[in-house]
DNA sequence: CATCTAACCTATTCAAGGC
DNA sequence: GCCTTGAATAGGTTAGATG
């Protein structure tokens, strides 16, 4: 409707002009073919909220990295309208409350296993942060492989930290920045 | 240039595991 | 039971490719 007055981001690549390196910030990008589209919207077109296992597998059989494959379903998700079948009323009632019906059970898939990072794998990431909260596509898989993790789980970790404990742009921190401003600064 | 869309972002919610 | 936080989501922005 209206143009935003003014955007508050900056993107964090302001600093290109200290590195040398820089060869581009974000990952180039990628070019499906037109097999492996048809692949991704046949399985989008059956089940837009795949799991874990299928996007594992859909990885696999169109040769290309998982965190692609959950990217394009998410852009898919938002452009696109789609079927709205038995994945999204169990999504709905699987969690708002369940009284009796296990007749649609197995509905949805399981989710990726839920990363436990060690100590000193939080303590590279903290500090990589405290350097550069929006790290660019090299920064982030040189960080992953010093730690030993992929590179997706880097991005998801950095956007979780961004969103929780670095934006101190909201409106009212209140009581509940010093909780949390603590827990930042653990390590 | 306009259009399409991969990559990326924030904000919020789901949920696993620890206390 | 609640808290922290990784994973997933909606919805929006940025930017590379292509006509």
């Amino acid at each position: 409707m209206f143009e935003t007055p003014r955007i508050s981001f900056n993107m964090a690549q302001k600093d290109s002009a200290n590195e040398t390196i820089s060869t581009c910030q974000r990952r180039s990008r990628t070019k499906f073919t037109p097999d492996q589209l048809k692949i991704l919207i046949d399985t989008f077109n059956q089940k837009p909220y795949p799991g874990y296992a299928t996007k594992q597998k859909l990885a696999l059989e169109i040769n290309t990295e998982e965190s692609r494959i959950q990217i394009w379903f998410q852009n898919r998700r938002a452009r696109h309208s789609f079927q709205r079948t038995e994945p999204e009323q169990a999504l709905e009632s699987s969690q708002t409350h369940r009284p009796d019906a296990p007749a649609v059970t197995q509905v949805r898939e399981a989710r990726r296993c839920r990363t436990t990072y060690t100590s000193s794998q939080l303590c590279a990431l903290i500090k990589a942060f405290k350097k550069n909260p929006y790290p660019g596509i090299d920064s982030r898989e040189r960080l992953a492989k010093e730690i030993g993790v992929s590179e997706a789980r880097v991005q998801i970790w950095f956007q979780n930290r961004r969103s929780r404990f670095y934006d101190q742009r909201k409106r009212e921190p209140a009581e509940i920045r010093g909780k949390i401003r603590d827990k930042a600064q653990g390590l």
